[in-house]
RNA sequence: GGGCGCUUAGCUCAGUCCGGCAGAGCGCUUCCCUUACAAGGAAGAAGUCACAGGUUCAAAUCCUGUAGCGCCCA
């Protein structure tokens, strides 16, 4: 640390470039293990505000961790994203007007790979940059060749032991990027819409039927009304005809028709709606589809042909103009209601009937309940168990095909016939069902869902299927930190899987953060433009300013809601720490210990001392996961006690040689552990500081252990601090320079430390009285047993000091009010603990003793 | 509709599990460029612990209810 100033960037670069280059974040044998897996970014990302933080607790962690002596391995890598890694491509094709179809699947993966290979790097490099403390050397990407090994054996196995099916079923369909999505990956927004009723003929009469989706009815198979309903019961078993399309349709009943919804008649179209999709199943109801993959009108002989080939919505409107016409549309009005939306694409989703690979989940949801229930895997904060829980008994069966190219394709053949094999490769296929080679098969074209292969990300990151050293050191890996938002996308089927493959849970703790909100709370996004750029924050104030701005809020589950001001806050506390070690420079030098033998004086024993409750309570704290508690205890020991007080304490000690020596060694060696815990938050500022006292490196180094010190009259400090505190309380307050130096007397003789400190500190000379004879008024600072008086005549305003103290005698009558009302209180003698009786007996006492010498000196004031 | 949270100083939050005189940081006010640090130091002001009941000698904390806000699932 040659420069003046503390300029977190020019040593940010120099110390990650050290770090990595001296292979600093690969784990170095030790009996225990703690492994930890990045919860895998997508490649295209880039770094928002939500991986900083995630980051910084899995860093603070991890590098804690790795001061503690454990084996320590964070393993980083990054998810291929299919479909949003597609997108991007294609809207890059686009551009020059290609589309993936004019060059082919080959054509277009080797396309992706290009991509990959050139911006791929994008997310770990910016993670660098913020000092992330993970083994690179051991980065993955799920579509690396081990992890797709992974993939494609754990699909296979599934399917030996029929827990992977093909199936017929209702799936989310992206209109737009022409594939099965997730139901997780939809998001339902509330929108007004309209409700449309319209008449269907029964008999020679009409019923009314309501829905917010006319062009549907072109594949009704069914009206539905409640039997419990009087109005319509009677109808069950006749028919009815879909206007447009003439078809007759039986009624039935069903329970799940809402008598309140419209008229209480509903159509059922069980080829395009999830619970009319129920419905047909119940009543084994003819599913006609009447929209395409593209969502548009299918071209079907009993489909008007004006009607054909048209976009869902266009067909809408002509729809709802055939029905005027007809005079079949009763009425409309406005309707909010639920619209199903792709996370990735943004468009519609159209519920649609179509063959996909699933995963049944129930019998591996089962046993992922289980552990989490046995507490084998815990939630920190435990409550989020209750949304996993709520989630695994309801869980569906998997939808893991997507109509994609980029991803793991899966593993199955066709042959002519369209029946189907599933193994490890062609040759694989072959051989197990034993076709002969004049038997052509074609591989299924679709790939799996990006979500099958980050289930397996615990495991086949460490290199399952092989048998590998690190998979035996690793795996169960010790944590996971996530977001609530992912609990069901990775920790569920991490644990699903986990237990599936490897028969062993994928991690032991879930901690789980918050949401990094602005400062008003609000979520962050692009449309309200309030995202902060990490990055950008880092390069401003530094990354260690940054990390400990998120840090310090990260207590488990809680929001963080982010100012740039905490940054900033964070930097001046680099300036603080960065001036401190000019400090202990200045005062120490290369002959000082770091070690501490054995202390005499007060001063250093009572540093040490609040040096262990700290660290005693950190360590508490970590195991706790509260890492904000645990940084904010750090924090305000650094600056109020360490900085503020010891510093100036230890300024008076140098006079002694002997003294000196214990001091200075002391004061640098309690420095640099203290270095050691704020480390892992702030891990360049320290290590760069730290490589100016020693010549190795504090990553290296071993978190700090209690002293052996203590002492009984270590409290007498806090006295001291008391005192001190009094006097320039009484300067402050009438206004005298704090250079210059009152005359204070006391009746009894003080130890010489005790003097020393307070004539240095609060500048003040003190002589010793045989009796309170001066004249004048006298005014005094007490502490427990230590007195100290004053002439205040010489000083001050007498009227406003008689003031100041019959306010002051004010409170603390109040307080000595509260308990001497419960002492006297039978009750409380008799139910409260002996302990607490005898801590309010001490309080009134002291009350007392406090009010009896402002009485006193507000007698001597009077005269 | 079902579930989970939250409400404590101007702001952001600890403290609630396990009851014992209300805490921190930031901000604010006043003074101070004192040789580590003005990105600083010293001192200070500031709270009906959302509301209403109940349990208890004693409630921010436990119980019941109400209101407001947020999230997740349908």
């Amino acid at each position: 640390m040659q420069d003046e100033k503390y300029d977190p960037l020019s040593i940010e670069k120099k110390w990650q470039k050290n770090w990595e280059q001296g292979n600093k974040f690969q784990p170095i044998d030790s009996d225990e293990n703690f492994s930890i897996v990045i919860p895998p970014p997508n490649v295209t990302g880039s770094l928002h505000m939500g991986h900083a933080l995630e980051h910084s607790i899995i860093d603070v962690i991890t590098r804690i961790k790795r001061l503690q002596g454990f084996q320590t391995l964070w393993l980083p890598g990054t998810d291929h994203a299919g479909i949003i890694t597609q997108l991007l491509v294609e809207k890059e094709l686009d551009e020059n007007g290609l589309s993936k179809h004019d060059l082919g699947r080959e054509n277009f993966l080797a396309k992706v790979w290009e991509w990959k290979d050139k911006s791929g790097d994008n997310i770990t490099n910016q993670m660098k940059t913020l000092g992330m403390s993970c083994d690179w050397s051991r980065e993955r990407f799920t579509m690396d060749e081990g992890l797709s090994e992974a993939v494609i054996n754990v699909f296979v196995s599934l399917y030996e032991n029929n827990l992977i099916y093909k199936g017929t079923r209702m799936v989310n369909w992206d209109t737009k990027l022409k594939s099965a999505v997730s139901d997780l990956e939809v998001t339902s927004s509330n929108e007004l819409g309209k409700l449309w009723t319209i008449n269907y003929k029964v008999g020679d009469s009409f019923i009314e039927i309501a829905t917010t989706r006319p062009e549907t009815l072109l594949g009704d198979t069914a009206v539905a009304v409640n039997p419990s309903d009087d109005r319509y019961k009677g109808l069950i078993g006749q028919t009815a005809t879909i206007p447009i399309v003439n078809r007759e349709v039986e009624i039935i009943g069903d329970d799940y028709v809402d008598v309140e919804f419209g008229s209480g008649c509903v159509k059922i179209t069980p080829a395009h709606d999830f619970n009319d999709y129920e419905i047909g199943k119940r009543h084994n109801l003819e599913m006609i589809r009447c929209l395409d993959f593209d969502g548009k009108i299918e071209d079907h002989e009993f489909i008007p042909s004006e009607l054909r080939g048209l976009d869902r919505f266009e067909a809408r409107e002509i729809i709802i103009d055939m029905l005027k016409n007809q005079n079949l549309l009763k009425g409309v009005k406005d309707h909010q209601i639920q619209i199903p939306k792709g996370d990735r694409s943004k468009t519609i989703l159209e519920p649609m009937v179509s063959e996909q690979w699933f995963v049944k989940t129930n019998e591996v949801a089962k046993k992922a309940i289980k552990v989490v229930e046995d507490d084998e895997i815990s939630f920190i904060p435990k409550n989020w168990e209750k949304t996993y829980f709520e989630w695994m008994y309801n869980i569906q069966d998997w939808c893991i095909s997507r109509q994609q190219w980029w991803g793991h394709r899966i593993p199955a053949w066709y042959d002519g016939e369209q029946n189907h094999y599933v193994g490890t490769s062609e040759a694989d296929v072959r051989e197990k069902y034993g076709l002969k080679d004049s038997v052509q098969l074609t591989q299924d074209e679709d790939v799996l869902d990006t979500w099958f292969s980050s289930a397996l990300w615990p495991f086949s990151t460490l290199g399952w299927p092989e048998n590998t050293e690190d998979l035996k050191s690793y795996y169960p890996t010790t944590l996971l930190v996530t977001g609530f938002d992912i609990i069901f996308f990775w920790v569920a089927r991490m644990i699903m899987m986990g237990l599936y493959t490897m028969d062993n849970i994928p991690f032991k703790d879930i901690l789980i953060h918050g949401l990094v909100r602005d400062s008003q709370g609000r979520k962050m996004s692009k449309s309200l433009g309030n995202t902060m750029d990490p990055l950008e924050l880092s390069e401003k104030h530094g990354a260690d300013a940054l990390r400990f701005s998120l840090i310090e809020k990260a207590n488990p589950g809680q929001d963080v809601p982010f100012d740039e001001e905490w940054t900033i806050s964070a930097k001046k506390f680099g300036n603080k720490i960065w001036n401190a070690a000019k400090f202990v420079h200045l005062y120490t030098d290369k002959s000082t210990p770091s070690e501490i033998s054995s202390t005499s004086l007060i001063e250093n024993k009572w540093i040490i001392s609040r040096f262990n409750d700290t660290l005693k309570e950190f360590n508490e704290l970590f195991e706790k996961y509260k890492i904000s508690d645990a940084y904010k205890l750090l924090y305000n020991f650094l600056w109020s006690e360490l900085f503020d007080w010891y510093f100036e304490f230890s300024k008076n000690l140098f006079n002694d040689k002997d003294e000196k020596i214990e001091t200075q060694t002391v004061l640098k060696s309690i420095f640099l552990e203290s270095l050691k815990l704020l480390n892992p938050a702030m891990p360049h500022i320290t290590e760069e500081i730290w490589s100016s006292f020693n010549e190795n490196y504090l990553i290296d180094n071993s978190w700090p252990s209690t002293f052996d010190e203590e002492s009984d009259n270590i409290f007498e400090i806090e006295n001291l601090k008391e005192i001190i505190t009094k006097i320039r309380n009484f300067k402050s307050t009438y206004k005298l320079k704090n250079s210059l130096a009152i005359d204070l007397y006391s009746l009894d003789s003080y130890p010489d430390w005790f003097v020393n400190q307070l004539e240095k500190t609060a500048n003040v000379n003190i002589s010793v009285v045989e009796s309170n004879s001066e004249d004048g008024v006298v005014l005094s600072f007490q502490s427990s047993d230590f007195v100290l008086s004053l002439l205040a005549n010489k000083y001050i305003d007498v009227e406003s000091e008689i003031k100041r103290l019959n306010k002051k005698k004010e409170e603390l009558n109040k307080s000595l009010e509260i308990s001497n009302n419960r002492l006297s209180s039978d009750k409380f003698v008799q139910n409260a603990k002996q302990e607490l009786i005898d801590q309010e007996k001490q309080n009134v006492q002291n009350l007392n003793n406090q009010i009896e010498s402002i009485d006193s000196t507000l007698e001597s004031l009077d005269n």
